[in-house]
DNA sequence: AATGAATGAGATTTCATTCAT
DNA sequence: AATGAATGAAATCTCATTCAT
């Protein structure tokens, strides 16, 4: 067998952490080949240029949320049950790996030009949950307008800890959140 | 007397505007004085640099939301009004100026990191609304985890629209957010 | 008779200042009007464009030393009391504007590739002075290679004052620095 | 393994003439890297930026003059003798590379701000020679002020030879030069 | 296979100078 | 008359990417 590409996981992280504390844009290459402790052409030995760095990170990070998402609805048979568990998941990654939070926070307006339109998005995971829970008669309304206030009370919470405009860490504040979400789910 | 300053005014309103369509980094100061009808030098006559003038452009604008924001909450006297008011005028706001509110969000995050500290922003506005709000008996909670929820329900809403998950304009969904927001703050 | 030039005096006064402190190249016109309260264009009414002012400080402020030089030599009837008063006379004019000879410091290697040939320097007036000496029996040896000598004595002693290595004031040398120059021309 | 560099000796050598000959302000990255045959960018992979390469190439050069310098000091054991040999050497390397002391002599008043302060220089040797010359009865006087007589004395010949003040090589008023020095030196 | 030197293209910025008011 | 806004040209520097070793 071969032997496995050993400056891809150094890359992958020395590249995640510089893009969330300088930007993506102010990181180089150079930056991310001296933190990952290899050469600057072994980046391109792994993804075909900066670019592609970005968006694989991304939508590695993003695939990773949704799947998290996506067992934590399937692990309740209730909406409040899945509602409960999706955002104690969610935000027990977002403590454990607050950088990936950040990080899709920081590149996603940017990148939302170049991303494929197929992409399931966790939006869509929320979306879905929405429709779902109205069919059931557990929520009333709009399904995408009941998806986006969600989204957004749980986002925005995310990003109070973020700038410490709340005290982390973030999971403390699960409960609550969930309770705000299924009273606007709710009627 | 010498004459007066010509390409400020373009400048800032070329920028903004390609800013939104193509990214902060996308877009050159080549670019922008070629669009405002200037000389690239000009630029250096009114800010800085170019990042002078995107925090300025950012600061500016926020103030601009901010000010509506509050002349909103102070035209009603109880929460509902208040709370109706505000997300009322700012959505009139975006429907009129898409590109502000797009700036804003674009580059907020990126941002974050070197703006003054002591500068006022929305969210200050809406904390102090729930802060308000539970003194005087009309909301319950935390008044920061109300103001994340606040906001985020409203925010999220407004990039639903923006990436054409919702239909717009935005204003229809004034009334809808309103009262999730409402259901939020109330207990 | 029309009213004098305001902004002549000060604009000198700024150049000289800036030029010293931060170098010819690195001040700007930008900073020269600032710095003598007047606007940038105001500089082109008194001189063609920075050269000339650049060459025009070089060449007034030699003429000055040249002529301070001439009258200190013409003061004194034999060699030893030449050298004494034109010594003298010119570390006073340093300590009470150290600037002056600064700047001549700075820029004499970079403008000798442009000053006019017919230029009376101060190297010529103690080349005469060597020759006048020597004619006259008071010195003795190349006329050339001793104003050479004379004239580094004389100069780096100021410049170990300018650096710091000898404590000011300079004038405090005079005699010292007279005494060395005698012994290397007299024979 | 890497490809060595190539660019490094050239753009040295390429700056040092374009420096002495058209001064350091008026020579840009282009002519350096074109008269190097690399480009531009290669000058950024060996020095930080302009300045860096201008104040390497001082300070190395510097520290060449220094070591032939202490070397020709060591050479012989009274005061005439070192004297002696310390001019004839540096005046050798004057007239075999009239460059370097053309270039240090041109942009060491404009660095004496930015050099670091623990930087032995050629003016350290000359004050330890005058130093150790007193102590051993060679010499009487202040040690500073007779360095700064010698070096005043050695360094004005050479810039007369520079500018055609006096006919060149350099090397034929090694001898006078010493004498001259060894008059102050010496009681 | 892996390095890091070299590159071309382009970015931002600075500057002395001109010019409309 | 005097200003300072505007400019064209050039300068320095950065960057992602390629390539010789």
């Amino acid at each position: 067998m071969a032997r496995p590409p050993k400056a891809r996981v150094p890359l992958k992280q020395a590249a995640l952490e510089l893009f969330v504390e300088q930007g993506v844009h102010a990181t180089g290459i150079r930056d991310i080949a001296k933190h990952a402790g290899c050469s600057e052409a072994a980046l391109y030995r792994h993804w075909k240029n900066k670019d592609d760095l970005v968006v694989s990170l991304f939508t590695e990070h993003l695939a990773e949320v949704r799947t998290i998402l996506e067992d934590a609805i399937a692990s309740a048979t209730d909406l409040d049950g899945k509602v409960h568990a999706a955002i104690k998941a969610c935000y027990k990654l977002y403590d454990e790996h607050p950088r990936v939070f950040r990080f899709i926070l920081l590149v996603q307006h940017e990148l939302s030009r170049t991303l494929p339109n197929d992409l399931r998005m966790p939006q869509d995971v929320v979306h879905d949950l929405a429709k779902d829970a109205i069919k059931r008669g557990e929520a009333k309304g709009d399904a995408m307008v009941l998806a986006a206030a969600v989204i957004g009370i749980f986002v925005e919470t995310a990003i109070f800890v973020l700038y410490g405009r709340l005290a982390g860490p973030l999971s403390r504040y699960a409960g609550p959140v969930a309770e705000s979400a299924l009273r606007v789910l709710r009627r």
